[in-house]
Order: structure tokens, then C-alpha cells, then sequence
RNA sequence: ACCCGGAUGGCGAAACCGGUAGACGCGAGGGACUUAAAAUCCCUUAACUGAAAGGUUGUGCGGGUUCGAGUCCCGCUCCGGGUACCA
């Protein structure tokens, strides 16, 4: 066997170019995306190209996913793992504007810098497949995506509120907004009402939300999902209007406290509100409205401190026949639910706080344990009631909350004052951006035939290039100053229409690239049905749980979409999701203004690609993320040093030793099971560990223990990998070799350290037979005087667990 | 406020289903090699106590369950992230 001789000491400077360079002639890196037996589609979240360049976050994220892919190749599978660019958005528009330059100019030197780092990392990535958001050969089928829900009815317009800054005079992403106040001129933000395009997300919450119950995700990015969707089940109630025939309709999950609403509340913007209000209250309510509709969302959200007018009208609680007061208040929501609430101050505590500052009155309707119908409410709400029984609710009087929520909102709906009614939190997706920088959408409006969608044949609606992309104070689309451009001929009756000017969503753009990948040189289609067939869903996403719910449930959204229209025959794009932690500094988030960034260059310059990419995966664990310090980093290489020169010195002559061999066997089973879970930062401990003993003082080490240590290390060090691999006689990669397998006889101990214990507490640990029996190793601790020497009384009991332990109770 | 995480040596961390707490790495101390340094290799390294053998304590705090708790239960504190008046 030709064994090449490895200079010495290990230089990455050389070994990585050579091995990269390999890898691109050889299309090592490439997936057989028509013929794949065993197809596996390892997917990152992709990076949006920002100037600055890879950040050390998106290393850690990009290195963990690849080593994932690349030991599911070691396992056999042709493994496909794309990577492109977020390249349109507001990210990338903010940061042309601050620069002074163009994004159209910009982007692709941005790209092409990101391009250039993400070479150096060392990824196994099928770079034939790269996409690029913001290319028309991308974005035409962004198009296409939007047409397919506007033919099935699932993209509508409405009037909804944007964030207006009333100095900057534009409308500004919710991005923008900090805490109520503009982020470029700290003004606060208004709100201001303009047509846009929505996508009826909420039409699939209950999909959306059941089929979490099966999908393999991480725990934490299914409850987020959870949570976000939101969904609450209660009842609608009708409370009629003194002196007229409306009725203000409210949601509530408490139908069972009905007997303590004491007043009512409206939203702001509901409405009723003209017509229940007084002439009395009426310049006092109309003052209110203007007040509230200027503070913007978030600044409105921000503010915990109640406020609120009376409208002078009344309604009867159709429970009591009381008639209760009527109020306007802006912690009252008009887009959750029907915009109205009854107010139950006893048992809510934002009612609790709003009729105390206003007067309103209380009444008990639940009783807790040790409580009765006259036990005060002291200074809260009493909300914790799980428990409770209810009083001062007539015929419900001493029923559990739970019985009566059911009995009251059936008597209710039986006497036609209400329905039980499913709400959710999540609401339609609003797609429209006042912006430039992202694909127009393809909508064409004709005084004739209203609006029209652009016929298939027609896309892509290109973006032009406009010098003036900057949002000024008309308040509309950039796009919406070219009359050259929105001029066009309705595409249904040839007269002269006018474009959509308003582009979409970045998060649209993310919501299908997965996708595209397989099918990324395809021009006639947006994803080819043979490689769709083969490839999809994703085999393996990992990315950061800040997308926990807006891409994620957006891609599974319009993957569901996509089903129903017959495109696809899944409905679940990503079978399986992990979340990575985020890797911070100094206990801190890394950030340009703490001044604690990592540039990657410098460190893989320093120590090479594979050795920060090891140390990146052995700071922490990967689904926690960690605390980067640079002083680590030469452990890891340490490690991969003591590597190199144990293949290159390493021996063919004699057997390998027994115990060490024993030792492999156990590291395989281990970095294979560690791998496989994400726990890399164990896999490489036990690499070291097994690395300890191999070379135990400067022992030799014999080429039976070393070669598969390289196939394990290979995932986390692909390019030292390689050369070892090489240098070890062979002339393939090593990424073609396969996973060593562990011999299950290999891990089998005859005898094992019994831990003895009196009392709890460890007294000393004997040697026995894997199979011995309690009486044995009794009679063997007890023979140990520094262990009988505590057993001081009658043995009581003896607690014994093979192979582990044995406890003598006194 | 709510929903998730998390808290373990000087530091990053490990510990499977409740069974030797601190694997692995960094740092530190000592030693070998060397004219010397670097590199490499070896040893020590939770705290307290002791000459040593050994002993005692110890996983954010207070209780509990158990032969046995970092791990399970109850009640808190602090830190990180997400959502934020969702009725």
C-alpha cells in the first residue's frame, strides 16, 4: 500500500485550498439529483448577504448543519445540501440607503463577498444549486407562488394599518419601530390606514396547529408555533343595547363569570361606537378615537396604564337583566375577536384595574377554597380559579368553573344570547411592503375588469432599476412614481391599467426556497415534479428558533397551499426541524455597539477552517448555543494535531492493542450516537478522550486504531480528514467511505466497579464479575475494611443495581 | 405579566431511566526533554481539614419524596430568549 509521506507539523494553510480545490473538480460536494437511491435533503436556514460580511453566528449555524449532512452521507445516503441567499428585503434596502448606494448594485458585491467567506468554511455544498432571492430567474416564481393563492382565493386586500412616521413622512416595517418611536429619528410612529395584500393564513390554523401533534421539531419552536397560532375556545354572547335593537357582541373564554360583568367594552375603531354613544358623550368619545388612532401598534402595546371613555349607552346582561354601562377603551383589541369584551373586574385583571381607576363596581362570581360569595377581592383580580366554585350566579350558584363555562354558554345559546366560537390569535399575513427592494406583486387594476392578476406567460414582473428607491413623503411605493412603469396594458381587455406598485414580503421570498434548490437551473418551472418527488419534504432543517414562527409557519402555510392546488402531494415541508442556540460573547449578544463581534476570517486564518469549526461545535451544546472565548481554540487544535502526526507515524507492523481497540469501539458507538443527536460537543470530547489513550505518552499508534478515528472526525474536520484519509492509502474521499461500525462484543465488560455504598455515601468501590449476585458482592464489600468499617450496626437492608452500585442501610 | 430555556470548579462544560458529581477542553501549578525558549510529553488541580491515611462539605435558595436527588415534587431568587392588554 502507497502511503504518501505528511509533511510535518499539520498546516491547514495548505492542506485546506487543496482539499477545497479537490473537492470542486471532483463535484465531490455535488448530490446525484436525478439518480439518488437513498436521497437525503440536509437544509440551513440561508443567510441574508449582509455587508459586513459572515458573521461568527452564521458559522455555527452552517457548521452544525453540515456536519449533520455530512454523517448522514457516512451513513450511506446521497445527501444534498443546498445554501443561497435571503438577498431581497428591508435589510438590505435600509443598508443601501445609510451607504448611499443602490441595492441593486450593492446586493451582488454583497453576495459575491458572503460567496467568497462561505467558500473558505469548508461546506459540503452543491453550489450548482445556489439561489438568489432577488434574481429575476428567483423571483418570477415568488410571482407565480402569489398567483397560485389569488387563484384559489387566499390573497385579498383590505385597509390595515401601517407605521407612519409622521417626520420621515413614510411608512415604516414593523422592523423599524422601536418601542413606539422611529429608529432613524426617534419620533413616534402613527398609524395610518392604506389597501393591502393579505394572505388568508388564518383560514389553516387548525392545520397548522394539529399536525405539530406528529411533526419531529423541537420542542420549543412547536410551542412557540402553539402559542402564536393561539387558540382559544369560548363563546360569542350578545348583550342587547338599551333602547335599541343592536346587540354588541363579545368573545370571552369565561361565559361562566357572566354574573359578575358589570360593564362593557369596545374597542376604539368598533363599529358601534357612533351609534350607541350619547350626544352628551359624543364630543368626549370622538376626542378618545383620534387620540388612540394616532399612537402607533406598538407604542399602544407598550403602555400598560388603562385609559378609556364612557359612550353614555347601556346594555342588559343577559344573565342579570342589569343594565351596565358602555365604554371605549384601547386595551381592548379590535382585531382579536369581535372587538368587545364583557368586563368581569372580579376575575380579570386588566378589568380589575380598569374599573377601579373608573369607579365601576365589582362583584364575586367565584369563590375559592376558604372563600364565600362576600369574601372581598383586596387589591387583584381573583384569576387563579381553577379550583373555585361559583356564587352570586343564581341557578350556577356552587357548580366548579369548569361545568359552569359549559352550562352557562349552552343556556345562553339556548335562549339565543349565544354560541360557542373558536378564536385564534394568528392572523392573516399581510404581504405588502411600501418599499422597493423585494418583487413587485403581479396584480394589474383595470377601470374595466378590476383587478387582474398577471397571465403566467408574462412573468417576471421585473423590477426596474430606479435611481430614487428611497420611500419619501407621498407615502406609497417608490414604485409608485413611475408612471413609465405602472402604465401597462390591462392584460384582459388591452386598455390602460396600472400596475400593483407595492412589492412583497422577504418572507414571502423564504417561504418556498427549499423547493427551488433541486430545481434551481429549471427556467420553465418553478420546481420540477420528478426532483420535487425525489427530494421533498426536507430530510434534516436546522436554524435559528428566532424563525421559530414567521418563516416557519409560513412555509409550512404555503406548502399547504401548494398541496391543495395539486403542485405538491406533501403538506409538511421540513419532516424534521432543530434549533440551534445562539452563540454569544461575554455573556452578551454580539452586536456592532458592545463592540464584541467575532470575525471568522481571522480566526480560520489563525487556526485553520477545521479547527474553528471544531472549536465552534465544542463550546457548548449545539441546541444551547455557548460563550465564545478564543482562548479555546487551541485545545481543539491541539487535538487535531495530536491526530495528523498519529496517522502519519502510524504503524502497520504487529495487532493493534486489545484495550485500545476496545476503547474504539465504544468511541465509535458514542460520536455516532452523539452525531446523530446534535451533541457534538460530546462527540469531540470523546474523540479526545480516545485520542488520550492512543497516544498515551508518545505511543505509536497502530493504522487499525487510527483509520476510523479519521472517518469519525470527518464530519467536524473534513478538510484534515481528507488528507489523513489520502495519506492512509486511499484514493477516493473519505466522505465515500462510510461510517465504521462498532462491534457489539467489543463493548462487552466481564467485570465492572461496583460502587459501595452505606448509607447513601460512597465508602469505596470493589471489582466483580459483570454477573455477580447481591450475596457475592456483599460478602466481597464487607471483606473491604474501609468499607465494613462503617457498618457500625445491623445491616437493615441492602439495595442492589447489577453493574452499578451496591447501598448497605444501617 | 405570560410562555419557554438556564443556573454545576478559576473558566467553557459533562453526568443515560434517580445510582462514584465535575468526563473533555481552557487556564493555573509542578516535572521531563532542551544551552535556552517554543513545541511536545508526564503529573497535580471543587472547597475545607489533616503530616499522611483519611474525614467533612459541595450542583442558585428553602422545604419534601427516596436506601440514594444535579436529576423527581412543592415554594422562591436571579439570568437569557420569545410574546406582549388575545378577553
Amino acid at each position: 500500500m502507497a502511503e504518501t509521506e505528511l509533511p510535518t507539523p499539520y498546516t491547514p494553510a495548505t492542506v485546506e485550498p487543496k482539499w477545497q480545490q479537490r473537492w470542486a473538480d471532483r463535484g465531490t460536494n455535488n448530490a446525484p439529483l436525478d439518480g439518488a437511491a437513498r436521497p437525503f435533503y440536509a437544509l440551513m436556514m440561508f443567510p441574508y448577504p449582509s455587508a459586513e460580511g459572515l458573521h461568527v453566528g452564521n458559522l455555527f449555524a452552517f457548521t452544525g448543519s453540515d456536519i449533520s449532512a455530512r454523517f448522514h452521507r457516512l451513513l450511506g445516503h446521497q445527501v444534498f445540501q443546498p445554501l443561497g441567499y435571503d438577498a431581497f428585503g428591508i435589510h438590505s434596502e435600509n443598508y443601501a440607503l445609510k451607504v448611499g448606494a443602490h441595492p441593486m448594485e450593492l446586493t451582488p458585491r454583497n453576495v459575491a463577498n458572503f460567496q467568497r467567506q462561505l467558500e473558505r468554511a469548508g461546506l459540503m455544498v452543491d453550489w450548482r444549486q445556489k439561489v438568489d432571492t432577488s434574481r429575476p430567474e428567483y423571483y418570477k416564481w415568488t410571482q407565480w407562488v402569489f398567483l397560485q393563492l389569488h387563484k384559489q382565493g387566499l390573497a385579498y386586500r383590505k385597509a390595515a394599518a401601517v407605521n407612519w412616521c409622521p417626520t420621515d413622512k413614510t411608512v415604516l416595517a414593523n422592523e423599524q419601530v422601536e418601542n413606539g418611536l422611529c429608529e432613524r429619528c426617534g419620533t413616534a410612529v402613527e398609524q395610518r390606514f392604506l389597501e393591502q395584500w393579505f394572505f388568508r393564513i388564518s383560514a389553516f390554523a387548525d392545520r397548522l396547529l394539529d399536525h405539530l401533534e406528529w411533526l419531529d421539531w423541537s420542542p420549543v419552536t412547536k410551542q412557540a408555533q402553539r402559542n402564536w397560532i393561539g387558540k382559544s375556545q369560548g363563546a360569542e354572547l350578545s348583550f342587547g343595547v338599551v333602547g335599541s335593537t343592536e346587540c354588541v357582541r363579545v368573545f370571552t373564554t369565561r361565559a361562566d363569570t357572566i354574573y359578575g360583568a358589570t360593564y362593557l367594552v369596545l374597542a376604539p375603531e368598533h363599529p358601534l361606537v357612533p351609534t350607541v354613544t350619547t350626544d352628551e358623550q359624543r364630543d368626549a368619545v370622538t376626542a378618545y378615537q383620534d387620540a388612540t388612532k394616532k399612537q402607533d401598534l406598538i407604542a399602544r402595546k407598550s403602555t400598560r396604564e388603562k385609559t378609556g371613555v364612557f359612550t353614555g349607552a347601556h346594555a342588559h346582561n343577559p344573565a342579570t337583566g342589569v343594565q351596565i354601562p358602555i365604554w371605549i377603551a384601547d386595551y381592548v383589541l379590535m382585531e382579536y375577536g369581535t372587538g368587545a369584551i364583557m368586563a368581569v373586574p372580579g376575575h380579570d385583571q386588566r378589568d380589575f384595574e380598569f374599573a377601579r381607576l373608573f369607579g365601576l363596581p365589582f362583584v364575586r362570581v367565584v369563590a375559592g377554597p376558604g372563600e364565600n360569595a362576600d369574601s372581598s377581592l383586596h387589591d387583584h383580580a381573583y384569576t387563579d380559579d381553577a379550583d373555585g366554585r361559583l356564587v352570586n350566579s343564581g341557578p350556577f350558584d356552587g357548580l366548579d368553573v369548569a361545568t359552569a363555562n359549559a352550562q352557562v354558554t349552552a343556556w345562553l345559546a339556548g335562549n339565543g344570547h349565544g354560541t360557542a366560537v373558536t378564536n385564534y390569535r394568528l392572523h392573516d399575513w399581510c404581504i405588502s411592503r411600501q418599499r422597493y427592494w423585494g418583487p413587485p406583486i403581479p396584480i394589474i387594476y383595470c377601470d374595466a375588469c378590476g383587478t387582474v392578476p398577471v397571465p403566467e406567460s408574462q412573468l417576471p414582473v421585473e423590477l426596474p432599476f430606479i435611481p430614487d428607491f428611497k420611500p419619501d413623503d407621498s407615502g406609497i411605493s417608490p414604485l409608485a412614481r413611475h408612471e413609465e412603469w405602472y402604465r401597462v396594458a390591462c392584460p384582459s381587455c388591452g386598455a390602460m391599467a396600472r400596475r400593483e406598485t407595492d412589492v412583497s414580503d422577504t418572507f414571502l421570498d423564504s417561504a418556498w426556497y427549499f423547493l427551488r434548490y433541486p430545481s434551481a437551473q429549471h427556467t420553465d418551472v418553478a420546481f420540477s415534479p420528478a426532483r420535487t418527488a425525489r427530494w421533498l419534504p426536507v430530510d434534516s432543517y436546522i436554524g435559528g428558533n428566532e424563525h421559530a414562527v414567521l418563516h416557519l409557519l409560513y412555509s409550512r402555510f404555503i406548502t399547504m397551499v401548494l398541496k391543495d392546488a395539486g403542485h405538491i402531494d406533501f403538506e409538511e415541508p421540513f419532516t424534521r426541524f432543530r434549533a440551534h442556540g445562539m452563540i454569544i460573547r461575554d455573556g452578551a449578544k454580539m452586536s456592532k455597539s458592545k463592540g464584541n463581534v467575532i470575525n471568522p476570517d481571522v480566526y480560520m486564518e489563525e487556526w485553520g477552517t477545521d479547527a474553528f469549526r471544531m472549536y465552534l461545535m465544542f463550546l457548548g451544546p449545539y441546541e444551547e448555543g455557548g460563550d465564545f472565548r478564543d482562548q479555546g481554540i487551541s485545545g481543539v487544535r491541539r487535538f487535531l494535531d495530536r491526530l495528523w502526526s498519529s496517522v502519519r507515524d502510524a504503524t502497520a507492523e504487529g495487532a493493534p492493542d486489545a484495550e485500545v481497540m476496545r476503547k474504539l469501539h465504544r468511541t465509535i458507538r458514542k460520536v455516532g450516537e452523539d452525531t446523530a443527536n446534535l451533541a457534538y460537543n460530546t462527540a469531540i470530547a470523546s474523540m479526545m478522550e480516545y485520542m488520550n489513550t492512543v497516544r498515551r505518552g508518545e505511543r505509536t499508534a497502530h493504522r487499525h486504531e487510527v483509520l476510523p478515528l479519521v472517518q469519525l472526525a470527518a464530519p467536524f474536520a473534513p478538510h484534515l480528514a481528507e488528507e489523513c484519509w489520502e495519506a492512509l492509502g486511499h484514493a477516493g474521499s473519505v466522505f465515500d467511505a462510510g461510517w465504521p461500525a462498532f462491534d457489539p462484543a467489543m463493548l462487552i465488560d466481564d467485570t465492572v466497579d461496583l460502587v459501595v455504598q452505606v448509607n447513601g455515601k460512597v465508602r469505596g468501590k470493589v471489582r466483580v464479575a459483570v454477573d455477580v449476585t447481591q450475596e457475592a458482592a456483599l460478602t466481597l464489600a464487607m471483606a473491604d475494611t474501609s468499607i465494613s468499617k462503617f457498618v457500625v450496626a445491623d445491616i437493615r437492608k441492602v439495595v442492589f443495581v447489577p453493574k452499578r452500585l451496591l447501598n448497605i442501610v444501617v
